[in-house]
DNA sequence: GAAATAGTCAAGTAAACACTTAAGTATTGA
DNA sequence: TCAATACTTAAGTGTTTACTTGACTATTTC
């Protein structure tokens, strides 16, 4: 699977999401990210670790608690596809390619 | 299930985002654009279905051929929810903000 | 050192998902 | 008008996904 892939298919799920917008705000330790989420523990564990081998989060242990942090660089993969998109469509004559392509 | 659900989970099929990308270059008939797909017509007809509602394509029908094309707008949710993401933690001195949520 | 805390691991399950095939409809071209 | 084209619809299937529960380990705290 390509990280781009592993990016979009992360921000795919609700849920993850929302982690990443808890997240946005300051790092936290999965316990306190797993409270405003009426789910196991477990559950929350299994979206960190999707989240983080798509790069969008990093994650830290000490001792017993492990802190998550959003990492920007995750971000840049969604940004830039976006981006070329855009550069697609917009550096074209919409018409002219139409009438081209058939 | 609402909009930026729709947006994200439809780009979280690497097929879908495939589609999208063969879209930006201009618009094109369900059957030229399910050409470069493995799969059955039917297949490409729900995978577009999927993207037009989450507002990221439209089709027209005229006759009897169907023809898709690339909806700028659809991806202006993506973007604002990136820029809403590093807005919040460009804002703050992480430093600072850790401790405070302690 | 015993009990509470924070996370980890593994196995199971129900629902969602990405397909398929087959039959059907509407439009176009010869 | 007959056949080919371009979808469309519906029903079925195997796989993936988002969970659960329960048992376990490592770290603090009292």
């Amino acid at each position: 699977m390509l990280p781009i892939d592993r990016v979009f298919h992360a921000l795919g799920d609700p849920t993850r999401r929302a982690m990443v917008e808890y997240l946005s705000a300051g790092p936290l330790p999965v316990t306190r990210l797993a409270e405003p989420f009426p789910m196991s523990l477990a559950a929350v564990m299994q979206h960190v670790r999707i989240l983080e081998a798509s790069g969008l989060l990093k994650t830290e242990k000490t001792g017993r608690v492990r802190t998550c942090r959003v990492e920007p660089a995750g971000f840049a993969v969604v940004d830039e596809w976006v981006r070329r998109r855009r550069a697609n469509w917009n550096t074209r004559f919409d018409r002219l390619e139409g009438l081209l392509r058939e």
